[in-house]
DNA sequence: GTATATGCAAACAATTTGCACGCCT
DNA sequence: AGGCGTGCAAATTGTTTGCATATAC
């Protein structure tokens, strides 16, 4: 239940930044390329900050990481939707609740699926006991 | 197209037993944890090893890699499933495809779903075209 | 015999952290 | 004024790689 985020934030430059940027952009970013932005506004913000903020946005539910392999990716939208990775541009394209029902996902724009994956996340029944 | 998967693999004691750990298991474990285990079969395997017949097996189609967070996990198990992790033990639980459709996600077990994610790889509409 | 695979250690890349100072509230 | 946040650099962690040797075929 404690989550240590009883901790009153401040409302700097920094984060209010780095969350503009996020929602500014669909291309679900790095924290590298967020940093290169950043520095745009800010040029000497450093990349802990960037990552310090970056987890700060997303446990507040600001912002959500998206985990494909090395790498993690933000997203500054968080309504439900989920995503397409193209393995060989490695872009990341928005899916929409809608797309996914039915056979032509991403709506029969040409997309090959190769696998779909999903992880689901909470508390088990263990866990959910006492803890 | 080219996948490099023309190498013509041999049958080492170091793939076979890896393997082997994968199917015996359901913890979906890291890289680390079976590089414990195959060092009970062979203590002077190496940590690269394990991660290079990973990365074989993988490609190959014969085990999955799970990305959760920063650490990859592995699983032996290759047909059709999803994954729940609990944020609290951080225990990865497979979910069957059935458990996934109506409200009762994992069979009424007292799961706390706190968010779902789905992300599908394969090639995108610009990239399907030629390449 | 020969090319793939291994063990070892060093290299790498992404992310985190300790510290002294800075700046919101 | 007090404490959260910052920049900087060093540390850490997970993973990959170069090289000489071993081994499957």
């Amino acid at each position: 239940m404690l989550k240590g985020n009883d901790i009153k934030r401040r409302n700097t430059q920094q984060r209010k930044i780095i969350l503009d940027i996020l929602r500014s952009t669909n291309i679900h970013p790095t924290a590298d390329w967020i940093y290169e932005q950043a520095r745009k506004e800010i040029p000497n913000i450093s990349l802990g900050t960037v990552y310090r903020n970056l987890k700060i946005l997303k446990e507040s539910g600001q912002i959500i990481e998206i985990n494909d392999g090395k790498q993690s990716r933000f997203d500054g939208r968080i309504d439900e939707h989920y995503h397409f990775k193209c393995i060989s541009c490695e872009r990341i394209f928005d899916v929409e609740k809608e797309d996914l029902s039915g056979l032509k996902i991403i709506g029969n724009k040409n997309f090959i699926i190769h696998r779909i994956d999903i992880l689901i996340t909470g508390v088990c029944n263990m866990c959910s006991g006492d803890n």
